[in-house]
DNA sequence: ATGAGTTAAAAAATCGATTTTTTAGTTAAA
DNA sequence: TTTAACTAAAAAATCGATTTTTTAACTCAT
C-alpha cells in the first residue's frame, strides 16, 4: 500500500516531475521546440537542475534531444498511438496474469480501496487532476504484484505516452463511467483469479481508451 | 542499412556514451557509489556535461540517483536477472515473430551480413570488443523490421541490462562459437519464414545465454 | 528574384565558483 | 559503552558567467 519513503526533493527532481505532467498534460505542443531560457523564466528555476530535468526526460521518451540544438516535444502520430496501444495490450495483459497469479490478500485489499477512491472521486465534482491521479495509481495497483520490476517500469512509460494522446481533449464524464465500469468489473475478475476473463476485459479496457484517444487525436487537428 | 546520420556531438552525449559502454562492461563494481568529482578527472569532462550524462543513464536504468546523495551502481541479484531474462524471451520472442512478418528482401541480406560478420569476427582474434559490437548490431537487425519503436527501444535497454550480467566473466569461445552457431540457425529460419520455430529456437538462444549469464553471476560471488 | 557568403543575435553547451546538504569524526553527557 | 550534539571535511546541487554553435538577417554578385 504505501508508496515509497518520500525521497528528499532537489530542485532537478521537482522540475522534472513538474515537467512530465505538463508534457503528459499537453502543456507543450508537440513538435515544439523547447526555448530554456523561457523555462527557466515560466518555472523560476535555476539552468542547471533545468537541464538535468530535460535531459531525464529525454532518456524517457517524453522529448527529443538533439545534440546542439536543444530539446524539442515528441510529434503526435496515429501510428506511434497504434504502436503505443498495441503494447499496453501485450504489457498490461501479460502483467495483469502474473499479478492475478501472484497477488496477495493485501493486493486485493488494495484493488478494492483504489477502486472505490476511484469511483468516489468521479461522482464528486472532478476538481483539477484528482481523477486521473488515482485512475493512475489503480492501474498501478492492478499490476503491482506481477513480480517483474521491468515490466512495470515499462507499462509507466507506456502509459505516460498513452496519455499524451488521451488527454488532447476536455474531460469527457461519460467516457469515465464506462471506464469505471470496466474497472470494477476488472477487480472483480481479479479476485475471483479468473485471469482469461480478465485478461479479456483488459483488452477490451484498453481498446476503449485506444478509441477515445484516437478520436482526440484525430479532432486535434 | 544505414544508421542514423551521425550526429553532432557534445560532451555530455561523449561522456554518456562512453559511461554507458563502462556500466555495461562491468567497469564500475556493483553497489558502488560513484565519486564525481573522481569520474570527472579520470575522463576529463566538465562538471555540467558529466552531470547530464548520469542523469540520463539513471532515467535508462544503468544508475540509481538518489537526491542529495548521487548516483549509484545498481547492484546485482539472481532475481533481477531472472527477471531481465524472462522479459527478454517474451519481448524478443514477439519482435521476432513481427520481424519475420515484416521483414523485406532488404532484411533478409542485412541480416545475412550481420551474421557473417559476426561470425568472421569470431573466428579472427578478437581484439577489443569487436565481436560484443557485432553481436549486439546482428541481434538488433533480427528484431529491426518488428514495426514497434518502443518494443525496439525496451529491448536495447534489457540488453545492455543483461550484458551487465553476461559480461561479468571473461570471453568464453566455446560459448560463443554455440551462440554463433544459433544465430546462424536463426538467419536460416527467419529467411524461411517459419516463426514457430525461429521464436522457439529464439528462446533457445536467451536461455543459452542466461545460463552464461548466471554461471558469472554466481562466480562473481 | 536566387543563392552564396557574411555577420549579428540568439540559443545551447560548458566552465568555474558558490551554496547547501550529507558524512564522518569528535567530544561530552547519560 | 552508548548516544546525543556539535563540527570539520567532503560531496552534491546550484548559480552566474563564458564559450561555442546555430539561426536568422543581410549583402552582394549572378
Amino acid at each position: 500500500m504505501s508508496k515509497a519513503i518520500p525521497p528528499v526533493s532537489t530542485a532537478s527532481s521537482r522540475i522534472y516531475e513538474t515537467l512530465r505532467k505538463d508534457l503528459v498534460n499537453g502543456q507543450f505542443a508537440a513538435g515544439e521546440k523547447l526555448a530554456i531560457n523561457a523555462l527557466k523564466e515560466q518555472y523560476q528555476v535555476g539552468l542547471s537542475p533545468l537541464r538535468e530535468a530535460l535531459n531525464k526526460l529525454a532518456a524517457y521518451g517524453l522529448l527529443i534531444q538533439e545534440n546542439q540544438r536543444g530539446f524539442k516535444v515528441p510529434t503526435l502520430s496515429r501510428k506511434e498511438l497504434d504502436d503505443i496501444a498495441q503494447m499496453r495490450l501485450e504489457l498490461e495483459g501479460m502483467a495483469l496474469e502474473r499479478a492475478i497469479a501472484q497477488g496477495d490478500a493485501a493486493w486485493e485489499a488494495d484493488l478494492l480501496g483504489a477502486a472505490h477512491r476511484l469511483k468516489r472521486a468521479d461522482i464528486s465534482l472532478d476538481k483539477g487532476e484528482e481523477w486521473e491521479q488515482l485512475h493512475t495509481q489503480f492501474h498501478r495497483t492492478l499490476v503491482a504484484p506481477c513480480g517483474s520490476v521491468w515490466l512495470l517500469r515499462f507499462i509507466e512509460q507506456l502509459h505516460d505516452q498513452f496519455d499524451r494522446y488521451r488527454r488532447l481533449g476536455p474531460k469527457m464524464p461519460a467516457i469515465r463511467q464506462e471506464l469505471d465500469e470496466q474497472h470494477h468489473a476488472l477487480v472483480a475478475l481479479a479476485l475471483k483469479r479468473d485471469s482469461q476473463a480478465a485478461r479479456q476485459l483488459m483488452d477490451e479496457h484498453i481498446h476503449t481508451s485506444y478509441e477515445v484517444a484516437l478520436a482526440r487525436y484525430q479532432e486535434h487537428a
